[in-house]
DNA sequence: ATTGACATATACTCATGAGTAACTCAATGA
DNA sequence: TCATTGAGTTACTCATGAGTATATGTCAAT
């Protein structure tokens, strides 16, 4: 049982939580609509509140769209970071990076990083925005480098490998569905298997 | 020479070519800076005419994306239709098919079906986008599923694959850039080695 | 009790962009 | 030569949605 007199703390964690309620129904919005079909008094009566409280938790249009891919960006960052702790050969890690990555992707903030364009920021943001991207796309390079390295995997182009592995997981954004077909796990495993098959060498 | 007192023919193939530029006009600008970033207005000012000409040559906005994606959608039916004349075994039709697949998709109107998602559609015409997509990934799997009857690939899940490559091809409509790296046919070929390298049976 | 900080709402402003009415002008055809 | 048609324009209407000014209530600390 909590006091009902929340200390500052409390408080502060409130709002935290509602910060985050906000921002989950504007992703889910964004993803469902579309960014620019979605307006904030949407996103704001999803929740049962009203326009100016999602600019008092969130701030403009713009910055909303930040925040979600940002959030997204840094799921994806963290699977990096955890695949990189993964044993095995190069292609484990590989592998073990893919699957999870796609798993994201098939998220609510990782399928709004792939729905949205650069167009769709000001030019401030989207400088931002692309460079986390840059950042991401140079963590799938090095994990393709590093198996080339030991020989887990045989690879011409890494950028091209890279674009295309990236481009056919990014994709299942666009098409899985939770509520029907395979779960998230599973599509990524058999995606990843079907991706890799043609790296291992023969 | 052209005689300058044009006939009916001559009248009904002008307006056809002014259609065609309005229509190219239109889907660069929704390549470039977005569906609903992009307004008619500007549209009409690209090609040095006013926002009621375009009302005139091609509908409402509604009817104007509709017109683009189907026109890219066209495109790669007739894709789909040469590939199925290729000599050979089926991985050979489904890579011809796969190559000039990417090469469309890379092209102004590919790369507009591939960006356009179907929220930005009314209704009516969502429906028929959606219908003509589903048409291609029959085609696609059509494809999948000769090879695999030839023996000429491996596959275990036809739908996931076709979905894989398919995202991995899409993809390329955006990061490809016809002003750096190699061309739209170069990078085609290369990706669809890469995919098909896995599918190959050992 | 009083003050101040924060949460939340009402009720606006303002810009933009879709879509249209209505006009002009030129060529075509009877 | 006059009527018709189609190309193209100007100058609107109208809805929508971003963003804000300002009011109100509520809680916590003084």
């Amino acid at each position: 049982m909590t006091s009902p007199f929340r200390s500052a703390q409390g408080r502060s964690e409130d709002r935290a939580i509602k910060r985050q309620a906000l921002l989950t129904a504007a992703v889910r919005l964004f993803n469902e609509r579309g960014f620019h079909a979605t307006s904030l008094d949407e996103v704001a009566t999803s929740v049962g509140v009203t326009k100016p409280l999602v600019y008092h938790y969130l701030g403009n249009k713009d910055q909303v769209l930040l925040e979600c891919v940002s959030f997204g960006l840094a799921q994806l960052r963290e699977v990096a970071e955890a695949a990189r702790a993964v044993p095995g050969r190069g292609i484990d890690r590989l592998k073990a990076f893919l699957r999870r990555y796609a798993e994201v992707v098939m998220g609510d903030f990782g399928r709004c990083v792939i729905r949205t364009s650069d167009e769709m920021l000001t030019a401030d943001s989207r400088a931002r925005f692309r460079a986390a991207k840059r950042e991401m796309d140079a963590a799938m390079r090095e994990m393709l480098e590093a198996a080339v390295a030991d020989g887990s995997v045989r690879i011409a182009d890494v950028r091209l490998t890279a674009f295309t592995i990236a481009g056919a997981l990014n994709w299942s954004a666009r098409w899985h569905n939770d509520d029907a077909g395979q779960s998230r796990a599973e599509t990524a495993r058999d995606m990843v298997d079907i991706l890799c098959a043609g790296l291992e060498p023969r």
